[in-house]
DNA sequence: TTACTGTTATGATTTGGGTCATAAAGTGCT
DNA sequence: AGCACTTTATGACCCAAATCATAACAGTAA
């Protein structure tokens, strides 16, 4: 989201981290903005059960745990890699600092923010009030359309895996795998040697 | 958020709307800042049989609807008065002209933005994956600390009816007051006239 | 007072998604 | 090739929350 040469130039260090590691843990302070140079990066939940909940994953060029940074309070969620990664690390200090002598920076990350948002309010009206077929097609869609940049015409892989579609949706792999079928034979996507296309 | 004088300096008008009135509706291209000068609104979704989600509640000086302004998106939900209200309306271009030319005033937006993704992954995780007692007590709480800016040991009337709990929690007005009772078994609230305490 | 509306309340019944169990197909590693 | 692990798949059963029905209470307008 923010120039590299920009985040180089205020002293961005990278911090290398493989699949599965942990970047920052649900109640930590927040000391650093993160960016993706290489590789993918989830934010997660977990409840009392031990159930997972999938909040974002971002991809090469995003940014992510901002908010806390922003307004004071301890991560919300835990930040773990899903792919080995590369990621620009800056202290907050000098973040506030290139935010306020590039302005343009800021608007880019209120935009960013503002899309964030926008993407939570849609799964948020989704998760808690639409049947499981609904909200599996709403987030395929959202991945194909702002994830992948691709137009509805278009035709698009889901690189989800069902266990990952359920932990973002909030419901069960079973059920996931059960309604995905149920849309591919209502015509909405095709499965084509166990993967989705939509 | 943004400070009133500087919100009439930029042209700012001012809307009544009655309590029930719709002040945009879902699909809506966003034209307008607003920000609370009085009263309340709250912007939500129908779900394909009717049923609503509360996205969130926004009181005196908050304001809302910005996210589709900086995307260019139609509005991903309905904003209406639940009180009789005066709001503060600013054109986009003169609302991006006023964050151009008072950095702290963006900021300050940036900061607003943080705040409510980060209410908005509370409660996406709680109610994806949370019982609803669980779920309810959290909102609460949130609108204990949040909105009304208490401490935990300050004693805190709801001001949220059942149902409004329940569309902002996903769950029925039935769960939602069976839950309550319980929580009141379990000693976590009070109920005193029909009203909620905590 | 009555009539009306919104909110809270409670019991009975139903059902959709969760849970549990089990397995097959695919993937990666030695 | 063999082994371990992950992902997809399916059937059977269960249960919590939704649904349906009904009513009492509070507030307010006529």
């Amino acid at each position: 989201m923010i120039d590299e040469n920009l985040l180089e130039q205020f002293g961005a260090g990278i911090i290398f981290i493989k699949k599965g590691d942990v970047l920052f843990e649900e109640g930590d302070t927040a000391k650093y903005f993160y960016q993706i140079k290489s590789g993918e990066v989830k934010m997660n939940n977990y409840n009392d059960e031990g159930k997972e909940f999938i909040q974002s994953i971002f991809a090469v060029g995003s940014c992510f745990g901002e908010p806390p940074l922003f307004i004071d309070k301890p991560y919300p969620a835990n930040g773990v890699a899903i792919l080995d990664s590369e990621i620009y690390a800056i202290a907050k200090e000098a973040f506030f600092k290139l935010l306020f002598v590039h302005p343009e920076a800021h608007l880019s990350m209120t935009v960013n923010l503002a899309q964030r948002l926008y993407f939570k309010s849609v799964m948020a009206s989704e998760i808690s009030s639409q049947e499981p077929e609904h909200r599996i097609l709403k987030l395929i869609d959202y991945f194909k359309e702002t994830v992948s940049k691709l137009k509805p015409a278009d035709r698009y892989k889901v690189e989800l895996t069902r266990q990952q579609i359920a932990d973002l949706t909030g419901l069960r792999v079973e059920t996931v795998i059960r309604s995905i079928k149920a849309l591919e034979k209502k015509g909405f996507l095709t499965i084509e040697d166990r993967k989705v296309y939509r």
